[in-house]
DNA sequence: AAAATGTTTGAAATGCATTTCATTTAGGTG
DNA sequence: CACCTAAATGAAATGCATTTCAAACATTTT
């Protein structure tokens, strides 16, 4: 509300009696500052409330200690993608993040380009680039990758993929999930989910492969589902039910989210969870457990992953390119 | 990675053949600058691949297009708090704040002080404060707003309170639940949440008046439960069966999560919902439709939050002293 | 054609902290 | 005590864009 003036480093140079260098590696901690000398400066910082302008310091030091992490919340125009599994992750990079002293710039960019971030990169409001979720994305990731901008994306590998990734093995899940399924006896297993998106395409093949593998005589369907919302996932569920014959006795979806969706619908219709139909989420979000009935899922070690993308960041940050990160991927056994 | 002095506005300034100050009002849209030079620039500076640096556009116009949104990820340290409401609740105001081309600083403060946020402020990282839950950190807040500091907070509205507040009718909200469950003939009603919340004691209240109005013989019992997890409510709720001899009727939880913990629990001991206990929960997060089965609650209208939230924040920069806002509150009735 | 007005443009000052390099001070040695 | 080295400090240059104020140019008006 006052209006004067704001305090500045000369202020504090003049206060403390030293001058301006004196003040600035006092405050940054520099070890060229006598003891003495640098208690004075700090407490005469602090007794005037003042904290170094960052905005002077980013232009100078031309580092600004941010990184920008995005969260498409609007894709696919379908409203808020609201999966806690993401809110999680989200908090995991926070914390993470916090940890080294890095300022988060939450971005949800509304035009999916690479201007978008470039200019991000151009203007200086971060140093580097968190990517939570891939989804549609990759060709505009690789085309932002390839400008040399510094970034880790949460999603699935592909080898040939220009930056670092880190994601869970899909593949693995996949087939854990498919194992699970066919040990319980499956014989009509069906999935769901958008297998356009790279990670979900590797859990399909990976529940293709269980399947494979055991030379059982078992029917593998998939739901194509564009759109992550919980009413889609039980639209999608009637429809199915309603056109096929023979009910499928196994699902393996593509989140928790898709999961209970498909377990409400399947309850509206009269059928049994698992009695009549086993299912298998992806991600294990909180509420898994929780479930009516507790939902068998697969976990991917959510906390490792906000770690894991921080520090390969600040790896890249350093000038090393470090490989891509896989994350711990298992199977937990509910009652579905 | 081609490490090549970055691109400046003097570099723009030169290769359009007009001087600095003219670049800086072309790329600002400034009407002081002719149809055509303004093209000339835009069309150099975009082949150059430059933008202005923020930095020193901030450090310039000492405003920073920045608001900093705090989310007490883990307040309680209790591990995170992942109630998807917050993250929609996040979602509305990354959204609105787009709108508005403003930026996000995500903050989740170690130290719950006014240090952590008077530090934003002093040092210039963001023009003002979008605080989501007051939770326990009143106090702190009223010290923080007596200072000026430009803020609103998604919670529950004082009278008294120093700042600008948004959040639902919580009172309102506890009466709705009240009435829902005194309609269902309820007897035995028990609240869960920690009261000591101002938003969760409203709420509480809420549910009193409406028993008291209704003269009903209603005993209104309340399970205070400092931990905003599922595995405490689930614990809690065991903890109350156990030692309660007449079983509850009615549950109004303090959170939609809180009521699924609540209604896993009664399940596993073998009770019927809603044939034994009617449950009402708060917030109507998406997955509450979706249980089983379908979760009665009471729905805030969020994404009008985000909204109300950002354009007050941004009437307060402009100096204005905005009321307080109170968001759409209503009853959702499904199965419970 | 000169005067008056309005429109564009540019030179220079400014915002605030960091860094280089030179200088002073303190400490150690012969 | 003179001399050298190491430690601590300071003057000035720098990072990049915005803003003020004055100058140049274009357009009307008399």
């Amino acid at each position: 509300m006052t209006d004067r003036r704001a305090v500045t480093m000369d202020d504090i140079a003049r206060l403390a009696k030293v001058s301006k260098p004196t003040v600035s590696r006092a405050l940054s901690g520099s070890p060229l500052v006598k003891e003495d000398t640098k208690n004075r400066v700090l407490s005469v910082a602090h007794e005037q409330g003042y904290a170094v302008n960052r905005n002077a310091q980013k232009l100078r030091r031309k580092r600004t200690n941010t990184i920008a992490v995005s969260l498409d919340f609007r894709s696919h125009q379908q409203g808020h993608i609201s999966d806690p599994f993401m809110f999680d992750l989200l908090a995991g990079v926070s914390e993470a993040l916090g940890d080294r002293n890095q300022d988060l710039l939450l971005c949800a960019p509304n035009h999916n380009d690479t201007d978008a971030f470039q200019k991000i990169l151009w203007s200086r409001g971060s140093d580097g680039f968190i990517i939570l979720g891939q989804g549609h994305r990759e060709e505009m990731l690789n085309e932002f990758a390839a400008t040399g901008a510094p970034l880790v994306v949460w999603g699935a590998g592909a080898e040939s993929a220009p930056y670092c990734v880190v994601g869970s093995d899909n593949h693995l899940g996949g087939r854990l999930a498919g194992d699970y399924l066919l040990d319980k006896g499956c014989q009509r297993i069906v999935f769901v989910g958008d297998r356009s998106f790279r990670e979900i395409g590797l859990r399909f093949s990976g529940l293709c492969s269980a399947a494979d593998e055991r030379h059982h005589d078992v029917k593998i369907d998939s739901i194509e589902l564009h759109n992550f919302s919980y009413e889609a996932a039980y639209e999608a569920a009637n429809r199915y039910l309603d056109v096929t014959e023979l009910r499928p006795d196994g699902v393996f979806a593509f989140s928790d989210t898709g999961a209970m969706a498909f377990i409400s619908a399947f309850r509206d219709a009269g059928m049994d969870v698992p009695g009549d139909v086993s299912v298998v989420g992806y991600n294990d979000i909180a509420s898994a457990a929780y479930f009516t009935p507790p939902l068998t899922t697969i976990r991917q070690d959510i906390h490792q992953a906000g770690r894991v993308l921080v520090a390969k960041l600040m790896r890249i940050l350093d000038g090393e390119t470090p490989s891509s990160g896989v994350i711990k991927t298992e199977l937990i056994a509910r009652e579905t």
